[in-house]
Order: C-alpha cells, then sequence, then structure tokens
DNA sequence: CTTGAGGTTCGACATATGTCTATGTTGACA
DNA sequence: TGTCAACATAGACATATGTCGAACCTCAAG
C-alpha cells in the first residue's frame, strides 16, 4: 500500500470559473451574483498581511517568488502559508513547485480586470 | 437645556488621511504601514452587500444616490446603514443630509488611485 | 407640539477570520 | 535509508464581522 494516493499537487482548489469578473462599477449596480464574485478578490487583498506578500509578488523580479523570498512579514510561516492559501483560492496567485522551492506569481487576468472595475471611476 | 449639542452632523469619522494611498502594486513590496491604510479600502470592498451599494451609489444618475435609492439589497435597513458607514470610514463614500434624504456620492480622488495601483499590471 | 418617514445607533448573537503551535508531507542529498 | 529544509495542514483560540430587532434622532408637515 506505498502509492494509493493520485497526485496530491497543489492548488486543488479548482478556482470557480473566476475569470470573466465584473463591468465597470459606474455601469450598473452589480446583482447579487456579481457581488459575490468580485468581493472575493477584494476581501483577499482587504487583509494588510496578505496585501503585502501579494505586493512581494507582484514586484519580485522574474514576476515570481518563492515563500521564502517573501515570508518577512511579521508572521509565522503557517500564517503566510495560509494568507497565500486565500490568495491562490481567490484566483489572485498561482502557485507551481519547483524542487525544495514553491513559487508564485500574480494571475495577470484576474487583476487586470479589477483594474478595469475601478479605473473608469477617476 | 435645549440645544446644548454642537451640529451632530454626519461623518464625526474623520476619514484619517486616506487620501494619498499608494504606490504600483508592482513598484516595490509594500510596507506595513501602506498595507494598513490600503487594505482597509479593499476591506470596506470585500463584502457582496457593500460592493453593491458602493455599485449602486456610483452607477447611479447624478453621481448621488440617497439610501432610499439603494436600499434593496437584500438585508434589513439598519444592516444597510451599517455598511454605508463602513464605506464612509474607508473613504470611498461621502454623505450628506439634505431635508429628510441622506445622499451618498463615491470619493473620486481615492477610487482612482485604488485603480491606478492595479492596472499597471495587465 | 404631535406625528410620521427617512436614517442612524445600540445591544445581542452566530459565524468568520487571523494567529499560533504542533504535526505532516515533499524533495534533495548524504 | 535517514535527515534536513521548505511548505502545507490540523486544531485551538481570541477577536472581528455581518446581521437583526428595538430604540433613537432629524426633519417636514399638519
Amino acid at each position: 500500500m506505498s502509492n494509493l494516493k493520485v497526485l496530491p499537487l497543489l492548488e486543488p482548489e479548482a478556482p470557480e470559473a473566476v475569470v470573466p469578473c465584473c463591468p465597470p462599477l459606474t455601469e450598473r449596480p452589480f446583482t447579487a451574483e456579481e457581488a459575490e464574485r468580485t468581493a472575493r478578490m477584494f476581501k483577499a487583498l482587504g487583509d494588510p498581511v496578505r496585501l503585502r506578500l501579494f505586493s512581494a509578488v507582484a514586484s519580485h523580479a522574474g514576476g515570481e517568488a518563492c515563500v521564502c523570498d517573501i515570508s518577512d512579514v511579521g508572521v509565522s510561516q503557517p500564517t503566510v502559508s495560509h494568507h497565500l492559501k486565500k490568495l491562490r483560492e481567490a484566483g489572485l496567485l498561482t502557485s507551481e513547485r519547483r524542487g525544495t522551492w514553491v513559487y508564485y506569481r500574480v494571475e495577470p487576468s484576474v487583476v487586470a480586470a479589477l483594474g478595469k472595475m475601478l479605473g473608469n471611476l477617476g
């Protein structure tokens, strides 16, 4: 009974159709469903530690960073892991294991959609 | 003892220097202080009901809406009031009483800053 | 001054969230 | 095979959050 396991890869969360996202905020009132999907992303960015982690990944050379590169945010390592998981589940980050390290990068399409949704207000 | 009160106007919250906001997310990792300030706004938009209220104000004719115009979001009226207060405290909305009604409008500078912060990622 | 409508505040409550320590899992290397 | 380093998961706990009904405040109109 050695390898019954079926590839317990990272991100088994299934980002639940997160991509199309949202109309501009000024176009019309959001429906309940649109608000539910969109709020999930804002909520993910609504924690200071997560925002620092996200910014650290987004600004890191090469567009990606391993956890060890960005873990210096003042909380324990399991807490960092927990927040990165939340960002993944919100569809804002993706992760990939290479050797000992796990690399995170931002999901560009989703973030661009968020920006567009807010940008038309200025 | 009739009018000892000193103008109990709306918004006694003092938006605590919310305006300058934030560098682009890709420029460099956020400091703890930047993250704290910015996360407050994202957090405010991270609830479905609040996002619907915000979108309703942002998309309303004339750039403003009274509470009665946007209260149909499936929660009680006190809850609507509570969420609008959160959006005010986050610096995203301003309010003004005119006669019987209270009108809300979006704070354009803050929202534009948020959009810019996200936009450079696409 | 009384009444009623539009909004806010209060107090209570259940649930969600952020954090930790302890423990697992995975891969590299001896 | 054993060990170590990098991350993830599990469980526990205190606090924050969203929600409601009830009570309060403001204004306008009798």
